[in-house]
DNA sequence: CGTGTCTTTGACGATTGTCAATGTACGTGG
DNA sequence: CCACGTACATTGACAATCGTCAAAGACACG
């Protein structure tokens, strides 16, 4: 097993020093398994503690008054949880797990004494933070301005791309590992529409599926159909304060 | 002149000390002038600045293959901008400003500096970056799972709100300040029906409208429409590290 | 073998977009 | 002061996308 995940993510944006890599490890001391379909913090709760995903796959989602839901982010290995629920009394999304996973959880005050002690660290979880508002914001966009096949096409290139940062052996055939509820969940559409488009997507060469797989049969003309830009790429970190 | 928007959006959360209202007066030393309709940072341009909103009102927006765009946020004096393009070589958005601003600017080594030296303040920094993150999920719920109508209401309350929170003088009557084709870049909707759900709001007696300026008649209605969550409200920050 | 979940498909309807025309306010230059 | 141009708002007719409803098929699991 390995020390720290979240150090694995981050280790491959900086070189950690040991006293970084310890106090990352203290994040993970703890560890909890999670039971596919099992939910680890519900909206409107007290908030709970923080988490680092170490194995599995997650997603954290909103439920309208109409009882709609829309999936706001998934949630891989070495990503940390929880983050918007932190500064909350009652967190403001739920969290639940797509497959069985496992999680670390630790508490406000050891974020608190990490951002006391290692300024670098602390910048780093600001940097992803914000990786993650681009996300989010490319996102908002795609509901916003592209149409159902797009939003679709994203959808499949990102968890395509997310896996594949994380498993090496992750190849152009994967399992999405998401119902065509849950894909419809994410995009803002219905499943039926899901469906819809899954088949044109098919039709048109982009992809293939054969029995809960898919494979990206043309990726240059998914990407462009789906407006997709890799924001893991362009990083700019020679600005971050010196390590402790 | 006030010495620091940041530090007063800052105080209403937390005591700061004399050595961090120092330390944040630092980040609004200069200061710039920008006309309405000038563009402070371009997508896809090599990052600047980072910038404190002095007075004004700004934008940031991606701009589609397809021409369309996409408004992701509004800023408001107090605000920080340009955060997540700090981390990118190149700009992932454009920042616009709607209205005639004044913004500080100050570059990623001051607040690296910032990060190093006061702990309390970074917290908050991440705290106020997630804040921004939950309100991006919100409109990310609203344009996958909401109707025209409630987008436009909640975007109304949303921006009369946000106004209030910084100029106690607003009152339900306010002048939003947004061509409806910004409302619509903003919604995800065609300015041709943002007139539309505008007009219905207004029939529905929600609000009221002449010339340029609007009046929240019936707020708690509005909110019912609209699904909205005032997400300044419920922080809960007694864990933050100890001020320096 | 039965049950439940998920996928697939068709028919129809509602919401929202597109196109085009007109109206209105405002500023600019003559 | 007036004519003009430009930006924005408004409205109607029509079209396209996407949702809803319903039914049937595929698949896994006990």
């Amino acid at each position: 097993m390995r020390a720290s995940c979240f150090a694995e993510v981050l280790g491959e944006r900086i070189d950690l020093t040991s006293n970084e890599k310890a106090a990352l490890a203290r994040l993970e001391e703890k560890s909890r398994d999670i039971r596919r379909g099992a939910v680890l913090q519900r909206e409107n709760e007290p908030s709970g503690d923080l988490h680092i995903v170490r194995r599995g796959l997650l997603m954290s989602y909103v439920l309208l008054d109409d009882g709609s839901r829309q999936i706001l982010r998934f949630y891989f290995p070495g990503d940390m949880l929880g983050v918007p629920a932190m500064i909350y009394r009652e967190s403001p999304e739920t969290i639940a797990a797509l497959v069985d996973s496992e999680v670390c959880p630790f508490d406000r005050a050891a974020l608190s004494r990490l951002f006391e002690e290692h300024p670098r660290v602390a910048t780093m979880i600001l940097v992803l933070s914000q990786v993650e508002r681009v996300a989010l914001t490319d996102r908002l966009a795609a509901l916003g301005r592209t149409s159902a096949k797009a939003r679709v096409a994203a959808l499949i290139l990102d968890m395509r791309n997310r896996m594949a940062a994380q498993d090496k052996s992750i190849t152009d055939t994967f399992s999405l590992g998401l119902t065509q509820e849950e894909i419809g969940d994410a995009t803002g559409l219905t499943a039926v529409h899901v469906n819809r488009m899954l088949r044109q997507l098919e039709e048109d060469g982009l992809i293939a599926r054969e029995g809960g797989r898919m494979t990206i049969r043309d990726q240059r003309a998914l990407a462009r159909a789906a407006n997709y830009v890799d924001r893991y790429a362009g990083l700019e970190l020679g600005w971050l304060p010196a390590a402790r």
